[in-house]
DNA sequence: TTGTAAGCGTTATCAC
DNA sequence: GTGATAACGCTTACAA
């Protein structure tokens, strides 16, 4: 209808209020105290006009922008097949909208584009950063780091002096794994869910060597393969596996998404889960229960560490600094049906 | 390191011309004639001075922010499960930030949030809309159109006047049952992926019903139930059909990740896919080749149908609209094995 | 080919 | 309690 635009200088006049006022009133100033009348007044004709602060000339009078800077640092191809990311999502714009904050989303190529995590920084497009999937090997982490951005990892980076939330990658795989030797496995095999320059790849890869050396089975490599997020990569390192001469018992799959390429691989051969080879994931899509035979697995609080992630940048960012730096969210195994029972002995 | 922001004020004084060519030069304005010389001299000075041009300040002067807004139609629980979102997001992605623009992202719940959409255009935090799951039943939609904000559907709107880009749901849906068809089956059910306001579903189940007008099969609703995106909902439907007195030879569930569901099911009642129930899907996820049986289904091209979404809007944005305002990409049925061969009589 | 100057719509610092 | 007024950092007519 209105074609012009309306501003708060209109809104101002319509309650005979100064600009000043105006703001004062619309962002809730605690300490300028307005008298109910003039309060009640502009947000009157506030409504009236149906006015919306701009939210450009916003950001550049008050230096902020309101917008949180989600880093996904993955190649683009795999977040198509990234299937933890709705989940992520989810938790994201939940609690990032209930504090009247928005969500610029952006994909940070793992070659490439080393320095995007500044442009947009610099460029104050984002407040605050909440970086998923970071990397040993990322460079442009360090400056993001030296510039002292408000920034939350979902996942870690030892050694790093961001705040961060994660799981215990370690000694969940490492749970995961003695599961499989609980119940009488000593060839285990393992599949990572990406290359070891992805913190959480290397983590859960650890985690499967501590279990191995708790139970004295020998680490040997000839068993490890590496995945590449989606569920191809698990289809073709499964088939690698199996190309071997001799066959694991059991494959600890480090993401759900490859081990369902893993599953396709293993019956393709004319094996059966868990009775051929047995499974163990990681992560707990919704999917996991869902498929045949349904998925042990790790359960990874998915939202929960989300919607953790988005508080604590945004209580950084509005000034009271969360108490924990790093928060360890719990993952634990849920048992299903891809390993079976116990083994039979031999 | 250097504190204080660097402005273009600064790149002007160091290379010695007014901020006037530094914006020139840097926004590569066409008409505006830039000696070599001084073009060099600008680029190198910026550079030098690690530069990077405030958003906000820009937004404000340009009246433009180069942000797009991609809105989610859906409830935030059913964004968790949303198997088909991330490779939206890496079609759209990709395209946004190729041409020099940024994607925010937010859902607009179907019950609350009506002016959601209002509110982030008329703030002009985004200079454009992309819209996912439009809904027939969606009035707020109606003031965006009122108010010729550019917007691109992902989907379709009857009758709207929108810009939009989708697959040919309807025909595509016939095609699926008419392939259970013409493989012997005439009990056919259907699950539909989410409730009929959602312009999809509702010409999936149209193509359902076509193609059992076809076969002159009588319309049966005690066959129909209603999915809700997520696995879960196809798991409890299918259960739901399978507890009637006569079971369906075959079902079309409108949603591959509720035809997981439904899979589930059927397994956990005993019986086998294809055999005693045949199934096709809807959207062809990633997954879908990697399920037990392999699942016939009606390939949607996601990324593609993403790319092109972004790209007509981007057209509209940078003002040559597209010739066509509705695309149509094509939809075509894969025959894997959750249909098996063609049925034995009887 | 380049510079001057007037906005863009807020917020924030003072006075009153 | 409220109102001037100066930033905020850039774009863009218009002038030179």
């Amino acid at each position: 209808m209105g074609n012009k635009r309306v501003t708060s200088q209109d809104v101002a006049r319509r309650a005979g209020v100064s600009r000043t006022t105006v703001s004062l009133v619309l962002n809730d100033v605690r300490w300028a105290q307005i008298s109910q009348m003039t309060r009640h007044r502009v947000l009157q004709a506030a409504k009236e006009l149906g006015y919306v602060p701009d939210a450009a000339a916003r950001a550049l009078a008050s230096r902020r922008s309101q917008i949180i800077g989600l880093l996904l640092t993955r190649s683009p191809r795999h977040i198509a097949s990234d299937t933890f990311l709705p989940q992520s999502l989810y938790g994201l714009i939940q609690v990032v909208r209930d504090h009247g904050w928005r969500l610029m989303i952006d994909i940070i190529e793992p070659q490439h584009q080393r320095g995007a995590y500044l442009q947009m920084a610099r460029a104050k497009h984002i407040d605050g950063i909440l970086l998923s999937g970071p990397r040993y090997d990322d460079e442009a982490l360090q400056a993001l780091e030296d510039d002292g951005f408000p920034t939350v990892l979902m996942g870690q980076l030892l050694g790093s002096s961001f705040y961060s939330v994660d799981v215990d990658n370690r000694n969940a795989a490492r749970q995961a794994v003695s599961h499989l030797v609980n119940i009488g496995h000593r060839m285990i095999a393992c599949i990572t869910n990406t290359d070891l320059s992805y913190t959480a790849a290397f983590d859960r890869l650890t985690g499967y060597r501590e279990a191995l050396e708790d139970a004295a089975i020998p680490y040997n490599q000839v068993l490890v393969r590496y995945g590449d997020f989606d569920l191809q990569s698990g289809y073709v390192q499964m088939q690698s596996l199996l190309a071997d001469e001799v066959l694991p018992s059991a494959v600890f799959v480090a993401s759900d998404a490859v081990a369902m390429g893993a599953m396709a691989a293993i019956r393709e051969r004319g094996l059966r889960i868990p009775q051929d080879i047995a499974l163990v994931g990681f992560d707990d899509l919704p999917l996991a229960q869902f498929v045949d035979p349904p998925l042990t697995t790790i359960h990874v609080p998915a939202i929960e560490l989300a919607c953790k992630a988005s508080e604590m940048l945004l209580q950084l960012l509005q000034g009271s600094p969360p108490s924990k730096k790093h928060v360890i969210l719990d993952a634990h195994l849920v048992v299903r049906e891809s390993c079976g029972a116990l083994m039979a002995h031999g």
